[in-house]
DNA sequence: CGAGCATATGCACGCTTGATATATAAACGG
DNA sequence: CCGTTTATATATCAAGCGTGCATATGCTCG
């Protein structure tokens, strides 16, 4: 997903300034499925403007700094629509955890459980912000999309909490700096 | 997670010239929950070559063009480690789908459905991918970090498999190029 | 012979991060 | 009650990271 089908899909709801729509991405309804910055996100609403896709009305508020409130075009809908029909590219999935439970074996214990404790943070305000924002958004679809997201996370969460154990249990067997305990991994598996 | 932390946690599992780590991380064991490409995967490796986290022999062979491979060195081991201690930042989801699905009601209903079974097709191919491939990494945590990918990518395409219907009614309902039946914006302040 | 794999490199462009600027309100310390 | 800090809203830009693509080479296999 490039930023100028994002910022299209967000306008698609409604005006917004750049700063609105980095909220929405970032922190907001959207963000838990796609985010964008800043630093992309203005350039590219300018050159949305310039290709005719958006409109730009300046808002001139007393006290705050004025404000560039975008609206999308009726040619904006339509290259919006384009880019929905092409097809999409895999989701994207990064996670430094599952790269960190992966070498759990070269860990400190302690740091594990941290490290474990900080995911279950992190999903939980997750799920918490789907629960609390996703409802505002007026697309038909964000209801479904709330419901994919809190599902998934709720899988991932659970399975965390049940198993946890075994991974702590890995922590420390295999020893990095201490070659005479040579690692002799291969068979921990536990089921 | 960067691709210098990466390289290093490929490397740890054992020794792999550029091409390698590109493979696994992009298509093999480590796919489905990192990515990283050529263009950044080589600099790195030049630049832990520098540094010392790595080392480098290169290794003539008839045939193929000489191969570069790389093993971790125990400042590397240590430098990793050191990483992975931190506190890990948010998982990172980005979904073109999800886009699109929350945008249901603006689509052509054949094209929802040709975006659903892509998706489902996207997910089936991940958790083959894990099936076959995870159970090579000769790392402790690998069969845990497995059932994890598993079990989302399940409880994701049950969802999917059981709502699309709901997804496909939604579709049209929300005319894009009938001005009159326009969506009413402005729904972002929500205050 | 052409397709495809294995291997490596370089570059343009997209995007993120973080610094910077401005202005106003709320909160806190003295 | 005044001054200072902190937060909110808004926008821009430089630097660098990372991806995607083009390119090169030489083998193997159908």
């Amino acid at each position: 997903m490039n930023v100028r089908t994002l910022c299209l899909a967000v306008l698609n709801c409604g005006d917004a300034t750049g700063y609105e729509i980095r909220k929405l991405v970032s922190e907001g309804h959207f963000s838990h499925f796609v985010d964008a910055s800043f630093g992309s996100i203005y350039p590219t609403l300018k050159a949305l403007h310039e290709d005719g896709l958006v409109t730009q009305r300046e808002e001139r508020q007393d006290g705050k700094p004025d404000r560039k409130v975008y609206s999308i075009s009726d040619a904006g809908r339509q290259a919006f629509l384009q880019n929905l029909r092409q097809p999409a590219q895999k989701d994207i999935f990064k996670s430094g955890f599952l790269l960190l439970a992966m070498c759990a074996e070269l860990m400190d214990p302690e740091d594990i459980r941290t490290a474990i404790d900080r995911q279950i943070a992190h999903i939980e305000s997750e799920l918490t912000m789907i629960d609390s924002e996703v409802r505002e958004v007026d697309m038909a679809g964000a209801d479904w999309v709330g419901d994919y997201g809190r599902i998934c996370l709720t899988a991932g969460l659970q399975y965390i909490r049940a198993k946890r154990g075994e991974l702590e249990a890995l922590a420390g067997t295999g020893l990095p700096d201490n070659p005479s305990t040579a690692p002799s991994p291969t068979l921990i598996a536990a089921e």
